[in-house]
RNA sequence: GGUCGGGUAGCUCAGCUGGAUAGAGCAACAGCCUUCUAAGCUGUGGGUCCUGGGUUCGAAUCCCAGCUCGAUCACCA
């Protein structure tokens, strides 16, 4: 059992003897010492002051003297500064500590059993019509990071990707491939499929807007001149032939569909990020549809007068929400409904999440209510992973003006200043060009990846594409670099032909620095349930930086192989190799791989 | 206007289920490699925690009011 966790019922029991009051050893308000007192937990009895009837000092005083001698084995000292009890745990708890932690198999990561909660992870779900940019990618890593995450916390997860493959949007691009391609493939252009249909996305945009403006000088207005647009007319006739079944725009779409999933296969590989289960709007919408006649059976829903269908959610506070159209066609939140009912089929959903921008905060309001309403017992509950935008210094990327930062550019980037960083610090001199290749890529993408992911998900924020991301401080190669430094010292360790013991010694002294590093060791598992339980890959990160900040403080000042006594050699060693573990599995859940040596 | 998020150092962010003197990184300046990897370590300067009230022994943290930025309130997805 965590030392703290000991502690905190030896106090509960304290507290009870001494002044008669109940309190549960989890809702006791003890922590880490801070740095500039003496000690290494530090209990508040503020709010037993009413119990004990005495003075701040002279309440943490009596505690302290009833702990001492209750559990003298476990306290060899302590102090009281105002209404703070520091206690001085004993060096041997903290090693035992240590060498409990190293007997863990896959420590931090909770086993799943087959009748675990099965959690879906809902991410990435891209349109077809244009290549990922850095706004997808942070939904990707946390998708995957938090799929990682509720996994460790010992939940089934089945991640899932809903591809938005149908409606005017793809139209459009397949329309400007016909007219100005001139039958270019992937293939033929040597470009990647999804930026040859990004391509011509941006190319109809840049035709209907001069046939707009060409509209306007005949003396029309905006308005008017885009609802008289041919090219978009013929966009809105290619959808009605998709919905058709139209045999030629049918095969044209697959094909064109084909290129985009190519491309962004190629993406999500190198992003390692990876799917269970994808499904296709295309194939769900009709579902939707389905339920929603359903529900207008129950009464869930009504009809109006023009045959559009819709769900009156006054009731819960929110307004009419439409779910058909008047010509039977769907909308956004009916192939939503429609993805659920598949999905539900498919699996024994517990839970579902929704990784999606806060930008569609009330569309999934509403989705929860309607799914509850048609019989989802998992509708009330769905949680919808509400993260914050990616802004560039000027304000918002917009694809159609060109400002966003591209997917594929921008890993590129990354791992191209790692290799050239990697290779100025001559840290890869003796490595193969593959081994070489390897670390630049775990490097680069451990950059932008721990860039993305030590900011708080719900919060908007901000990339600056002219300064490239850093490598030092906190950041991912900071991270990575500890872990590959701490490989280096067991790699020499072993050179020296130390196999190391699977328990160090207790009957040692140790360092404020190594009882500290335990203390952070052992909060790793309270760390993973936290994050799994506020869904913030964030708190993972930051724990991490914290950790390692700590262990470079501690190789800095103390040396592991050349220490004269073996004992203590063996823990630091013991020691150093369980940080290295907690940092490996630690940026694992975050999809960050460490090299062995960088 | 309604609803929901933000506002902490020059910049990017932690800290927010109330606790000790509010922390990191970047940027600036000054040190530390013949010694386990200097992508590291140490130090200096830098703060109206948006503002004003309230609750409390104690508030960046909780409550109220206001200011401000953003998202959303589509027969787009």
């Amino acid at each position: 059992m965590k030392i703290e966790n000991q502690i905190a019922q030896a106090i509960s029991a304290a507290l009870q003897a001494l002044y008669g009051v109940e309190a549960a050893p989890d809702t006791l308000q003890l922590s880490k010492t801070k740095k500039e007192f003496e000690g290494n937990l530090t209990l508040v009895v503020f709010p037993f002051l009413k119990a004990s009837r005495k003075a701040p000092e002279a309440t943490a005083t009596e505690i302290g003297q009833y702990l001492q001698e209750h559990n003298a084995d476990m306290i060899a000292s302590f102090n009281v500064v105002k209404g703070f009890l520091n206690l001085v745990i004993a060096p041997s708890c903290w090693v035992s500590q240590l060498n409990a932690i190293n007997a863990t198999e896959r420590y931090g990561i909770k086993a799943v059993t087959p009748d675990a909660p099965l959690v879906m992870i809902e991410y990435s779900s891209p349109n077809t019509n244009k290549p990922l940019h850095l706004g997808h990618v942070r939904n990707n890593l946390l998708g995957y990071s938090l799929a990682c995450i509720m996994a460790a916390n010992g939940n089934r997860v089945v991640k899932t990707n809903i591809v938005n493959d149908r409606g005017i949007h793809i139209c459009k691009s397949m329309l400007a491939w016909q007219k100005w391609g001139d039958g270019v493939t992937p293939e033929s252009s040597g470009k990647k499929g999804d930026h040859l249909i990004g391509d011509f996305y941006v190319l109809f945009d840049k035709h209907y807007k001069q046939e707009v403006a060409a509209l306007q000088e005949q003396g029309m207005s905006k308005e008017e001149a885009e609802a008289a647009s041919p090219l978009m007319a013929e966009a809105r006739e290619m959808l009605r032939q998709w919905e058709a079944g139209d045999t030629e725009v049918r095969r044209v779409w697959e094909m064109m569909n084909g290129w985009v999933y190519a491309g962004f296969d190629e993406t999500y590989r190198r992003l390692g990020v990876d799917f269970d289960k994808i499904y296709y709007e295309s194939q769900t919408y009709l579902e939707g549809k389905e339920k929603v006649l359903e529900g207008l059976d129950k009464g869930i829903m009504y009809r109006k007068d023009d045959g559009s269908v819709w769900a009156d959610l006054t009731g819960e506070g929110l307004d009419h929400k439409l779910l058909l159209r008047a010509d039977g066609t769907s909308v956004y939140m009916t192939q939503d409904i429609g993805t659920a009912k598949l999905r539900f089929r498919d699996y024994p959903i517990d839970r579902m999440v929704y990784v999606v921008g806060n930008e569609q905060n009330y569309h999934f309001q509403v989705l929860s209510i309607l799914l509850d309403k048609l019989g989802f017992k998992w509708g009330k509950e769905l949680v919808h992973f509400s993260y914050g935008m990616v802004e560039l210094p000027e304000g918002k990327m917009k694809s159609r003006e060109g400002t966003v930062v591209d997917a594929d550019d921008l890993v590129e980037e990354m791992v191209n200043t790692a290799r050239e960083t990697s290779a100025e610090l001559g840290k890869l001199d003796g490595c193969t060009a593959e081994e070489a290749a390897a670390v630049s890529e775990m490097v680069g993408l451990g950059a932008l990846k721990y860039f993305i992911l030590k900011v708080d998900p719900r919060k908007n924020m901000t990339f600056n594409p002219k300064e490239s991301i850093d490598f030092n401080g906190n950041t991912g190669p900071f991270i990575q670099y500890t872990h590959a430094r701490i490989c280096s010292v067991l790699r020499k360790a072993a050179d020296e032909g130390i196999t190391l013991p699977s328990e160090a010694s207790t009957h040692i002294s140790l360092s404020d620095k190594e009882i500290s590093l335990v203390q952070q060791l052992a909060a790793f598992t309270d760390v993973v349930a936290e994050a799994g339980a506020q869904f913030s890959p964030a708190l993972i990160a930051n724990y991490t930086y914290d950790l390692v900040k700590e262990y470079n403080q501690f190789y800095h000042d103390y040396s592991i192989l050349r220490e004269a006594d073996a004992d203590v050699k063996t823990f630091r060693l013991l020691l150093s190799a369980n940080v290295a573990r907690v940092v490996k599995t630690a940026m694992g859940l975050l999809g960050i791989q460490v090299p062995d040596r960088m």
